[in-house]
DNA sequence: GTCATTTTTAACCAAATGGTTAACAAAGAT
DNA sequence: ATCTTTGTTAACCATTTGGTTAAAAATGAC
């Protein structure tokens, strides 16, 4: 058996790259040279891949945003009851995003840099969350009785921020809760249930 | 009664514009002539005032970190039952994010950009929000018996996470749920008592 | 092997950008 | 009025940065 140490073809060395330096920087704070020495390239070969720093970095904020968002679609959309979506959504959410911790903060900082931007890209591709069955279900479960009169769109904000915020913070919440790398991953692994948890027992009859 | 509708001083103009363009484009996209412009002024009287990028956005960054932390503190460390430090942590804060929805955004990802030179800058001002007493007043509450066990850690995340999210996600909520600025406002005036109620019936015994 | 095609590089270029200079105007001080 | 200090400007400069060019390797077809 030959370990054949393949190297990735450039294309994906430059991508792995363009990933890395996207994130940490931003769009504006990246430079297309600090993204060639990653990928152990010249510039101009960087530019014989994508033309330019624009397209290059569509490629990987829609490569980003399509990790995060199309996964809510389809648990929202599923015909799981209540509980048990929520349950689904905290654990897969936080098993995705522990694989990339910094790609929540960097589609928000670029979301909020030109919205437009992105709906007019992003927001196209039908994989856009629609959270309204979800809220309908919300209104069902407490016109039923079994859970206690609250607020749909409340009940969705509470998931998601309590899901995603720690990602989001991160630094900060290491910083000035002491927090190594260890101990917040398995922070966010007991997430997973505590979230659910604190929810059901906030809204269960 | 004379109307002396005073010019702002040169360098509160400068302000005020310095940090309406890094808010938005954060320290990397912020241009300099766009600060001047935005200001009414040349470009070098803005080197008059302040001898640099970079110092020029130190003070704003530290505004906006002054404007974000201390307040906080204050409540934590605070000899209230912990309850009323719930609700009035959501209250106050999102009465101050309201009126500078951006500003959590803009801090968390500079803080991210570059945790240890916000650790250098920020943290020494002992404006450093201290968690350990409001994770000690929960233990002693679960002691107590009044409400259930719960890691302090993660409800001391929930909270803030519920409280601050909706503002870093906004233009992504906005979007999504079709909310217009002044339906996104009212829903963050009702979360200031849907959050506390929300936490204490899922914790309260 | 030879030729055509693809990949890679060093050197270069134009525009953008942070910052400076030197002169000019306004405002006090005497 | 004159002089000094402070505030403001247009023009300029050096560096950075995204992007290009033309030539050299490498690869593959025959």
């Amino acid at each position: 058996m030959t370990i054949v140490k393949k190297d990735k073809s450039t294309e994906e060395k430059i991508l792995a790259a363009a990933k890395k330096i996207f994130v940490q920087q931003g769009m504006a704070g990246a430079r297309m040279q600090d993204i060639a020495d990653e990928a152990g390239i010249n510039k101009a070969l960087l530019h014989y891949y994508f033309k330019n720093k624009e397209q290059l970095f569509e490629v990987i904020f829609m490569e980003a945003a399509g990790r995060l968002f199309p996964r809510i679609n389809e648990i929202f959309l599923s015909d799981q009851p209540l509980f048990e979506k929520i349950e689904r959504f905290c654990s897969e959410y936080i098993s995705i995003v522990l694989e990339n911790p910094y790609l929540p903060l960097f589609v928000l900082n670029e979301i909020n840099r030109d919205p437009d931007y992105f709906l007019g890209k992003v927001w196209k591709g039908r994989n856009v969350p629609k959270p309204e069955k979800f809220l309908a279900q919300i209104e069902q479960e407490v016109a039923k009785g079994t859970i206690r009169r609250i607020s749909p769109l409340n009940l969705l904000m509470n998931l998601i921020s309590m899901t995603i915020f720690p990602f989001v913070a991160k630094p900060m919440f290491q910083k000035n809760l002491g927090l190594d790398e260890w101990q917040f991953r398995a922070t966010m692994e007991q997430r997973k249930k505590e979230i659910p948890k604190f929810i059901i027992d906030s809204i269960k009859k």
